[in-house]
RNA sequence: CGGGGCGUAGCGCAGCCUGGUAGCGCACUUGGUUCGGGACCAAGGGGUCGGUGGUUCAAAUCCACUCGCCCCGACCA
């Protein structure tokens, strides 16, 4: 949690990139303050304050510098969950708090060759979660100079887009090269016996993640979760008018609560009677539960239960309140899964074609300038000078988010200075 | 740091301009009717208006000071 004030300094791009975010220990006690009440003791000044880790690069390669020696120690891979703090301006709900949780990894390895392959595959495990998981599509690429983690020969990320039109970094790979290597004198001996530096990557995602989710899927009725990461799958809510008709649904409700709970679905039966069915629809609906299944005296006697998948409500057509399905109690299970696959599959295929929809290759810089506004991905042409990087984010407020891995090599000119350019690249407004 | 706004019932707000000791919705309590898309009717409980000082016969309302919070910009995963 604390890093030596020192270690921040050994490497010069990385102080620079986090010098003005970082809460500072100074004192390791309190006293009794002047004025009443209690304040730091100044008796109990440290010798050398502590940073609150912003990230771990300095701590945990300070240790690699210890641990490893030889060949034979090397690739070493540290992966943590913890909590860091940037002490940033302006903090915006799970996209950007002062204190946030996050997974970082850290390796180190005898060749470039090797580090840049762990990058591409954590890269690629960012990738997968993204897409597979969250439903949420990302473009892959590589980060500008001017965009990159400060103290990194290059940063590759995932880069999501939000229902407003606006990119969200999700998730970054560091390429560190032997920057901190050399800063910490992270050294290894190779098997003729001369010494090198290590190559290193670092990696990272965090409670961001939950920010992205949310700003891709749900809606003004609530939270839309992915029924690949939803804990429950479905809830079960039964409908009756008198007691009777309370047991008898309440009774075939539980078994199928039961059925669906041993093939593995996380299930919960809504039986409270203090609230109306419609009550628990829209209470559901706003915790994002994937799918609702009904069932009532009607449903009993047919031995069925009506199915209504949780889909953000801007699929709706018109005069058509919710896309219902009528399941059959047997074989309940098995119908279940394969909606919530369907389910998962739709909703990425809906933020997918959003992004496409979103995304427009452009050439000419005035009409780039116009165009920004109404949010989106740009795939422009750029000559690769920070200059003209520059220039556009102060014109526009746009960076570029990744000089995309998959983008098909043409050659083009610069939108702002004309000058070639071998690939586009994506430029957005960003959180 | 620069610009803007807000503190009134548990929550969200109106009232303030044009002073006369508070009102609406939700929530809560009780009774009844309801229950397949956020129920309805009736009867209740709950605040002294962020704080301090001033003006006045009288202050949520006017004035001064003060505390707190939020939004926008620069920063950023």
């Amino acid at each position: 949690l604390f890093i030596p004030m020192s270690f921040l300094s050994k490497e010069a791009e990385h102080v620079e990139g986090f010098a003005k975010e970082c809460a500072v220990v100074t004192h390791h006690r309190l006293g009794a303050a002047e004025g009443g009440g209690v304040g730091p003791a100044p008796d109990s000044v440290l010798e050398e304050p502590l940073i609150v880790r912003p990230t771990s690069e300095t701590v945990i390669y300070a240790m690699y510098s210890k641990w490893i020696k030889s060949y034979r120690d090397l690739p070493l891979l540290l992966n943590q969950w913890a909590n860091v703090v940037r002490w940033e301006m302006r903090t915006r709900l799970f996209l950007r708090t002062t204190e946030f949780l996050w997974q970082e990894g850290h390796t180190a390895h005898a060749t470039h060759e090797e580090s840049w392959d762990e990058v591409t595959k954590i890269l690629e495990i960012y990738r997968r979660f993204a897409e597979e998981w969250m439903a949420v599509p990302v473009l892959t690429g590589v980060k500008t100079d001017a965009e990159k983690f400060a103290g990194a020969l290059q940063t590759t990320c995932i880069e999501a887009m939000m229902q407003d039109g606006k990119a969200l970094q999700a998730g970054t790979s560091h390429d560190l090269g032997q920057n901190f290597a050399r800063a910490f004198d992270v050294k290894f001996q190779d098997e003729t016996g001369s010494w090198q530096h290590c190559w290193q990557t670092s990696w990272g995602v965090s409670t961001r993640l939950i920010g992205a989710l949310i700003m891709v899927h749900s809606d003004d009725q609530g939270l839309v979760i992915p029924p690949k990461l939803a804990a429950t799958h479905a809830v079960i809510v039964p409908i009756y008018r008198d007691e009777a008709g309370k047991a008898k649904v309440l009774e075939v409700a539980r078994q199928l609560k039961e059925r669906l709970s041993v093939s593995g679905l996380g299930i919960v039966l809504d039986d409270r009677d203090t609230v109306s069915p419609g009550f628990k629809y829209n209470e559901w609906e706003l915790k994002g539960v994937p799918v609702r299944l009904e069932i009532g005296p009607r449903d009993v006697e047919q031995g069925v239960c009506v199915a209504v998948p949780r889909v953000p409500t801007r699929e709706l057509r018109e005069g058509e309140r919710r896309q219902k399905e009528t399941l059959p109690l047997d074989g309940a299970p098995e119908h279940l899964k394969a909606l919530l696959g369907d389910l998962q599959k739709a909703l990425y295929a809906r933020a997918l074609t959003f992004r496409e929809e979103h995304s427009y290759t452009i050439d000419d810089y005035a009409q780039f300038q116009a165009d920004i506004e109404k949010g989106g991905f740009f795939w422009a042409h750029w000559c690769g000078s920070s200059a003209c990087e520059a220039k556009i984010k102060d014109e526009t407020k746009a960076t570029i988010r990744c000089v995309p891995f998959d983008a098909k090599k043409e050659p083009g000119a610069c939108m702002v200075c004309g000058a070639p350019s071998g690939q586009r690249v994506v430029f957005a407004r960003a959180y």
